[in-house]
RNA sequence: GCCGCGGUAGUAUAGCCCGGCCUAGUAUGCGGGCCUGUCGAGCCCGUGACCCGGGUUCAAAUCCCGGCCGCGGCGCCA
């Protein structure tokens, strides 16, 4: 396979013993006993130990040469060995050496010397080689595909809003503008009203794509661009999407445990277990319950981190639901109850983190019109989603989901940054 | 933005409180040497650092002031 490889480290083991094979990576380490070295490749799926005799001067003498994180190929024959790590290493008959590492690293990527937060992202690349990033990043992956797979079984299509948008949309957090040929425009802040008009025609949609903020926010979970899994469903309400996000959660969870065991273990982290239903609190109930418990807060208050750590510790749930926030507290296109007080929504929280947010949405023109007046907004500026209101919007509702949160949920990681490639925050523009 | 803590070789740290004994210690890396089974290899030699500016003092990594940068908590945040 390929031009650079026949077998990764994981398609090696000594059943191959006898069997020529190119092998390609990095240089992991190097340790020279004299008459042995060993080098080990690192590859994407693990390691493979080389070994150079003595007697071999030329690959010796290349030995000594190579540098860690140099990139190479390896050809040779698999020998299986039982002092070797696996059973089984290569004895080259020749290393082709792609690229030459400089010395010494800015970071230390077979994990023995640790580094910095900030160090660690300016040197991002040598970061992301570690076993720990690497095992981050699978976890990631394992969990795009799970949410996909479980959205695509429910009848969801995958879709795309634009990203460039007119003029401030809802209010609220800061928008980056771009200049847009002479006109004003800005990075869309979410997909929220796109992928409703969107749910209009397809009834259910999702988008899995970036989104912008240019908040002052500086926690570790707030990003400047951040990755949104949005869920929109037709002839639905909140309690309909809360049951789609509960089975998005679940199968994400189970995927993760079952696809990327070896990496939790890398990580020594346990993924929290999600029984469904998952348990719902409603927001009066919340702030009571705090408020019994010595907290200070009114109702109508956002809860803070601090709130919900405290809340999750007094109902030890680790993953639940809060419902029925007060209106106010929410966007526009929010359905309030009848109540007049509380609206249709929810947020998915793990633990302190909100991880995911929704409600069922006005699909009324009217109700609209008035809730944005009331908001201080301009409906004109609407006009080109109100339009559609008029011509059979169906009740919807839907959710959104900060993807490197739920990384936070799936990886013990701490920082929204960890789960991120390269994070974009108010300090870094570069890498 | 506010509060707290911090900035010492490539990386991570000790030293700072109580100024001089710091010619700045250690680990890892890097360079060199020894070793035919290492797997956090080991042993020997070498290499490399006090964020910037000002002040106090006979003397500043150490104390004071300002700046820059970072981390944590909070705030901001559909």
């Amino acid at each position: 396979m390929g031009r650079y490889r026949t077998h990764l480290s994981s398609e090696l083991g000594p059943g191959l013993d006898g069997a020529k094979v190119v092998v390609a990576g990095w240089v992991h380490f190097k340790r020279d006993l004299g008459g042995k070295k060993f080098l080990v490749i690192r590859d994407k799926d693990g390691f493979i130990q080389v070994v150079i005799s003595k007697e071999n001067r030329e690959l010796s003498e290349l030995f000594y040469r190579l540098t860690p994180e140099s990139a190479v190929s390896v050809i040779g024959v698999v020998k299986a060995e039982s002092r070797a790590p696996g059973g089984f290493e290569i004895v080259p008959t020749e290393i082709i050496v792609h690229s030459i590492a400089k010395t010494p690293l800015p970071l230390d990527v077979s994990g023995k010397v640790p580094a910095d937060f900030d160090t660690r992202f300016r040197e991002r690349v040598l970061d992301l080689r570690r076993e720990e990033s690497r095992a981050i990043f699978k976890i990631m992956s394992v969990a795009l595909r799970a949410i996909r797979e479980e959205l695509y079984s429910l009848g969801f299509i995958e879709v795309f809003t634009p990203k460039i948008v007119a003029a401030a949309t809802e209010g609220g957090a800061a928008l980056f503008p771009v200049a847009f040929f002479g006109r004003e425009a800005y990075l869309a802040q979410s997909p929220q009203l796109y992928k409703e008009l969107l749910a209009g025609a397809f009834e259910r949609v999702f988008e899995i794509a970036p989104a912008w903020r240019a908040e002052e926010s500086d926690t570790p979970y707030h990003l400047s661009e951040f990755i949104s899994v949005d869920v929109e469903m037709a002839y639905a309400n909140y309690e309909d999407v809360m049951e789609v996000l509960e089975r998005v959660i679940r199968r994400v969870v189970n995927e993760v445990r079952e696809r990327a065991s070896r990496e939790l273990k890398v990580l020594n982290y346990d993924p929290p277990e999600i029984r469904t239903p998952l348990k719902r609190f409603r927001y009066e109930e919340v702030v009571k319950t705090l408020g019994e418990h010595g907290e200070r807060i009114e109702l109508g208050e956002d809860l803070s981190v601090t709130h919900l750590r405290r809340f999750s510790e007094i109902v030890n749930e680790e993953v639940y639901f809060i419902v029925d926030w007060p209106d106010k507290a929410r966007p526009f296109y929010t359905m309030p109850k009848d109540d007049g007080v509380y609206s249709e929504s929810f947020d998915l929280v793990w633990k302190y983190l909100e991880i995911a947010s929704g409600s069922t949405r006005v699909h009324r023109r009217e109700l609209l019109m008035k809730r944005l007046l009331e908001r201080g907004l301009n409906p004109e500026n609407f006009e080109f989603f109100l339009k559609w209101f008029d011509y059979g919007m169906p009740p919807h509702a839907g959710w959104g989901m900060g993807l490197a949160r739920l990384g936070l949920m799936l990886t013990g990681a701490r920082n929204v940054r960890e789960v991120t490639p390269f994070p974009r925050d108010k300090k870094r523009l570069i890498p």
